[in-house]
DNA sequence: ATGTGCATGTAACTGGTTACATGATTCG
DNA sequence: CGAATCATGTAACCAGTTACATGCACAT
């Protein structure tokens, strides 16, 4: 089960891999960017956190201080960085989320620049197959769907064809410059 | 708690409400429309189905045919009715998902005319904030942001923006006059 | 006969939420 | 003293997936 399901978990690891953090400091990360990748309880986040801990991902070290409660930090292994590296680079399913893709956008400083660049290409056929069908399917020829399935049509188009120019926009942006923090280690 | 998480259970008690259907059409459209809301698999579609027969909003009728295998033909009852409209007029939450409001949006013939636009509106809110949030945050000022959150917010922003503008348009169609909100830039 | 599409289902598991429970520290 | 914020955790539950299992009908 080492390179499953894609989730939470490995985004958590992306964060520690940033820098070392606690439960309480993810969920503050979270609890900003809510909007663009969800919000998980602390009920999930916790045993999360155990859970990379058990497999050697993370360590702890606990925090003491005089003035606030004492918290656990958490800190990326070594095994940890090899596992965020197999997973952020492993293909995008045509199937993913929105909300998988900005959470590899958010992780973007743990890529290599081709690495990126290959993400953002996969990501635009996947964008350009579903608007090319949706343009297909919403056009003025389609008389049989009702108002609604028009209606939701017409916004998937909409948002898809944006996200397309974003794609492009973004591919070129940085095929012509190198990224700005490039840094990270063996990649 | 008859109404509670909103999901995939109601989205098919929508679509029963359109048409009987069997839960291999159910299937069907789940596929056409898999990108917009999500494609639920057999092992959870074949249960709500019976989860919504059990509590008496759907009805079953075994279709005997003699050139096909025969199926079982789901259809809406009064209380069904009841507890959709229940449902799709309950007020949207701040952390729904693109997903929840599309299914919404499909199901918009089921909707009053000023139920739906109650719903246009409220998502119109909630977009609203998201986006200036998102244009506070991904302006030029902040520079403690890493290239990765900035990508994200930016693509966020795009989105969001494009989002409002398809929002405020379809509203002016559902409702030929000018809205009492106040506008947002980049249209 | 065998494979493909139509059609229905169950069992084990997973990733998540809700609700609960605890405790330190600071501020009014 | 009580409330708010910081901080961590567990147990019960729920929605959904994966993998499995069955069977009809039609075409090759």
């Amino acid at each position: 089960m080492s390179a499953r399901s894609i989730s939470f978990r490995h985004f958590i690891l992306g964060l520690l891999a940033q820098q070392p953090m606690s439960g309480y400091d993810v969920k503050r990360v979270f609890e900003r960017l809510s909007w663009l990748v969800g919000n998980p309880s602390f009920g999930s986040l916790y045993p999360a956190l155990h859970a990379l801990r058990d497999e050697g991902l993370v360590t702890v070290k606990v925090d003491e201080r005089e003035d606030k409660p004492s918290r656990k930090v958490y800190s990326i292994t070594d095994a940890g960085k090899t596992a965020l590296e197999e997973w952020i680079n492993q293909p995008i399913g045509s199937d993913a989320s929105t909300k998988a893709f900005v959470m590899r956008l958010i992780l973007a400083d743990n890529y290599s620049h081709s690495g990126l660049i290959t993400q953002l290409h996969q990501r635009r056929a996947q964008v350009a197959t579903q608007c090319a069908a949706l343009e297909e399917r919403a056009g003025p020829r389609e008389r049989e769907v009702d108002f609604g399935k028009r209606l939701a049509l017409d916004y998937g188009r909409a948002l898809a064809s944006t996200e397309l120019a974003w794609l492009d926009n973004t591919l070129k942006r940085l095929f012509q410059q190198p990224l700005p923090t490039e840094g990270v280690p063996g990649v």
